[in-house]
DNA sequence: ATCTATTTTTAGTTTTGTCTAAATTTAATT
DNA sequence: AATTAAATTTAGACAAAACTAAAAATAGAT
């Protein structure tokens, strides 16, 4: 498995190619920064080891190994990213960069490990659920900040955009995942929101309030 | 600088290609497992970007930005070994591999945060000593366990063949680094020692004391 | 149902790092 | 000094992963 292989494989479990979706070579060379042609040679290379469907001019969708092995990959992924927060201090807009190298590192005993050491974390700094070592991958039950209706409450658990920018505006505002939430009043003239976060009360954008993950309280 | 690159200036600096003594394309090949072929493009390819000294049928050398370079991967590498063993649990002849790849990660702030991590240490889980930031490499004073003379003491610092075979035999002796170590006796016959290893008196062959550092006490 | 516009694939190149086989240079021996 | 053996380089080829430009297939609109 190399590199770019494992590269494809993520990004179509991205895409929503794990549950038999058919994603397009243009979505993919897209989301990649590559060309269409390229995505189309390496989709004939991954049906070839039986780790996607491919048919031509369809797309192609991941197999159960396509899927395990991105689970794989997404695990590695999102445990260094915890492991650069809680234990070497990188900030949340730090760590993907550096994930991106370490997710390829061939040792089930150190991703093992890193996982212990960290204790077994079931999110990422941004709120993104970790695969199991056994492929079993749990989304949580969240709402995007800006669906909740007025006086609903709830806890700040993801971000949908974790752009460097966003994430950077997120600190600077002192949001932070774990943070509680309260939405007091939507405007509906530009669709901001007036809400509650920790006590204090400020006020936010629709960009903003849809790009943030909330757990609503039951 | 590409990983190949990176792997081709690191074994010829543990040739000796750092003190500016020409490494013959042969040896490099050998140790790299490759052909000599190949050895002679990625040598005028490295020539080219000015990191070693090559002249047509004399060998290469590294100049002064390739020691550098040479010197922040075994940085690295040591380092890694030292957080697998330290941090990790892995044993010492388990580290090598993987430090292979977590060498060519590419993240200055992430190494640094690792050397802060693990205090700053001075040798890796071999007894080899680890550059520092700023490229400066200290060798420390040390013998052979086979070159001492009778009743000389010491403490165990290295090996020298880092072998796993080696490192499980050092185990299952109970041999390490930091036991204290006398020597009693030499045998001519077939040049085995006696000697003390904190305090229990054991027979090692010759074999085995040629590949044992001591730091001889003053 | 036909015609475009768009998407996708094919065919042919490029780059990186490797290889084999042949040619060349150096070193060793007489 | 000539000859041979060994080491080294050159030339040509290949695989992986990308690209460009051209060809083919699909989908949308009338």
């Amino acid at each position: 498995m190399t590199r770019s292989e494992e590269n494809y494989l993520k990004t179509i479990f991205h895409l929503g190619g794990g549950d038999s979706k058919s994603i397009t070579t243009n979505a993919i060379a897209e989301q990649m920064e590559t060309k269409p042609s390229s995505v189309t040679d390496m989709a004939k290379k991954l049906a070839e080891k039986g780790l996607v469907n491919y048919v031509k001019y369809q797309g192609v969708s991941l197999t159960d190994s396509g899927v395990k092995t991105a689970l794989s990959i997404i695990r590695k992924h999102r445990l260094w990213e915890v492991f650069l927060v809680e234990k070497l201090d990188f900030s949340w807009d730090e760590v993907h960069e550096v994930a991106e190298q370490l997710e390829h590192i061939k040792s089930e005993k150190l991703i093992d490990k890193i996982d212990e050491l960290l204790n077994f974390p079931k999110y990422d700094p941004h709120g993104d659920p970790i695969p199991t070592k056994d492929g079993k991958f749990q989304e949580r039950d969240k709402k995007l900040l800006s669906e909740m209706a007025i006086n609903a409450t709830g806890v700040c658990v993801g971000v949908k955009d974790s752009s460097v920018p966003f994430l950077k505006f997120l600190d600077k505002n002192k949001i932070a995942l774990g943070n509680s939430i309260k939405v007091l009043d939507k405007e509906d003239f530009d669709n901001s929101l007036r809400i509650q976060l920790e006590g204090k009360e400020m006020r936010i954008s629709h960009q903003i309030a849809s790009n943030l993950y909330v757990k609503k309280n039951d």
